[in-house]
DNA sequence: ACAATTGTTGAAAGCGCTTTCAATGATTGT
DNA sequence: ACAATCATTGAAAGCGCTTTCAACAATTGT
């Protein structure tokens, strides 16, 4: 296998000009450059990895930890996200390091050793730990969503908050007043925050929300199921329902139809929709209204954010919240009379 | 922060002892050995990666290229293979690099740089040229999966053929003879071998299989729908469904809805199931015989098999097979009188 | 009591790059 | 024509570890 050494032997020229002609420098004659290149690529010649990262003190890779719950509950968004995250990174010639054990001591054994530049931290909590952690070892990270913290710290998030007021505003204005919410677990950030704009919208129409008419959970379906048939049992059941995923829905939707009823009639449904590749909401039997943020863009974003800070832009100008898309399809209609 | 050569200087030792007593060689006083420890948690000392891995040649990590589309594509089973994978790596001090551009030369890359010590090559294609490059190489990987090729590999596979055997038997006992298969991509082993298992249960039976009643694709539930809108459209229409993924059976169901039949009287369905953890066959309205082979177990089985095989382990004892259970539950009985 | 062994340590040579600094010859300005 | 600049290159230090080899004291065997 060739190296640095016997590539420059074989051309004759010292490590030190081989070494820049492959990195680009300036300040190296052209035909020697070309030479060099030349010759790289016909001994198929390729720095090795570890020996650059330790002459240059970069990893040239991003950490994602593995955000595993006991019971090995993988969010399906995850792989979505990861995707983009991945493919958007590969163009900074920069990979992604995935590691489990989801502790700070993980985030900072990582950090110190040097086997990334940066970290990506997702489905923070109010007071994510992860955070204080990295912000004193002085580590760059971003992070997909937003937290409570008074540090500085970059982000990438889609306005949780307002998808989830204009959603329930939508269902108010035709006329709902009784609509429950299948949230996501109530320990995250993006769960408090939809839950914050369901409240706004409440309190915008002089209504209380009711404490049995919001649930918290994991985003499977089978937690959809679980949630929907609780709050369908109900006295005073809702008349729509308001979902955290497009999973959620499926199983909502399972149970909404085994009790006869009808979506979009009998009971009105939005969802969030983060346009997972493997489950599109246009494919609903009734086409679902959903609140809509392509879970991949904030791979794609998060990419680029995350390596502009590592090159140095600013904390300030690596914070971004972009709006969600209230997309109105047949899913909702004003709820029928009462029953007797 | 702390480095070698500051903590040996602090006990007044030289750096090759610490790193001796570190390493856990033998050689070293039980005293010295305590002394060096604690001094390095006090110190928060941990070894920098890179230059460990200069010095041993080793990464500690295993590459896997993201098996992504040209749509970003993302199969949702991935997630759960990766977060077993993932976790069960991490017991092994090793970690997973991620990176996108799925071509020969990407693997040939990270083999020659060193990134990782090894690979995971999943859904393989019959002649999967992944294969052959890595090879070449004499580069540590592991199938998931199994492809047409003379070459030895390492392979953990789920018994496929079989498992579509088993299920096509138990439809073609119930009865029916119009079985309609929603079989993955078709270039893709697994999809392959299904198709196999299909066919030999005909054979058995003596009937012939029906190139209409077989479809490829990708396993979304979009494709799911689709398909199992054209085979419904046939004029002879299958009595029973075949499918590849729980995803692909959500959005067959949802046609078979529209349509006004009943899954398990109008039309029996056996899905296999990968154990998905956000959307479980136990789930649905109607409980769904399967074929079961949780696709955890896989990424947790091949972390292992990679690990030993960078040990040393030879191949020829790194391939195995597992056998598939064919779970019966409501989703199957026999086909009605065919239509007048 | 002397050689042979054992246990423990340190010096130093890498691992394969990048990068600083100095050196060289060629070019320019006056 | 001579100093000053520029373009190009090489020598060598260093990144922070591991590991070989030699060194030494302490122990053992005879």
């Amino acid at each position: 296998m060739a190296n640095l050494k016997s590539l420059a032997e074989h051309l004759g020229l010292s490590q030190a000009t081989v070494s820049r002609a492959l990195n680009n420098y300036s300040t190296v004659n052209q035909a020697t450059r070309t030479r060099v290149l030349e010759a790289a690529q016909k001994l198929n010649y390729r720095p090795n990895s570890s020996a650059r990262r330790l002459a240059t003190g970069r990893a040239d890779a991003i950490g994602i930890v593995l955000p595993h719950h006991d019971d090995l509950l993988v969010d399906p968004h995850f792989a979505d996200f990861l995707a983009a995250f991945t493919k958007k990174l590969a163009t900074y010639d920069n990979d992604v390091v995935l590691t489990a054990a989801d502790n700070p001591q993980t985030y900072q054994r990582f950090a110190q050793i040097g086997k990334v530049d940066g970290f990506v931290i997702s489905a923070p909590k109010a007071h994510d730990e992860r955070i204080a952690v990295l912000s004193k070892l002085n580590f760059p990270f971003i992070v997909h969503g937003r937290c409570e913290t008074d540090l500085p710290y970059g982000f990438y998030d889609i306005d949780n908050e307002g998808a989830f007021y204009d959603a329930t505003k939508l269902l108010l204005e035709l006329g709902h007043t009784r609509i429950g919410l299948l949230n996501g677990a109530a320990d995250l950030m993006f769960a408090k925050q939809r839950l914050d704009g369901y409240t706004r919208a409440h309190k915008e129409f002089g209504l209380k929300t009711t404490p049995q008419l919001i649930h918290h959970d994991h985003m499977t379906e089978e937690y959809g199921y679980r949630h929907a048939q609780a709050l369908l049992e109900l006295d005073d059941r809702p008349t729509a329902f308001l979902c955290s995923s497009t999973l959620v829905t499926v199983g909502a939707q399972r149970r909404i139809r085994e009790m006869g009823l009808e979506i979009g009639k009998d009971i009105s449904i939005i969802t969030h929709d983060d346009g997972l590749s493997s489950l599109k909401t246009e494919n609903f039997s009734v086409a679902l209204t959903v609140t809509r943020a392509p879970i991949r863009d904030a791979g794609t974003e998060i990419a680029k954010m995350v390596i502009d800070l590592i090159r140095g832009t600013p904390i300030d100008q690596l914070q971004k919240v972009v709006p969600v898309d209230l997309i109105v399809r047949t899913s909702t209609s004003a709820p029928k009379r009462s029953r007797s």
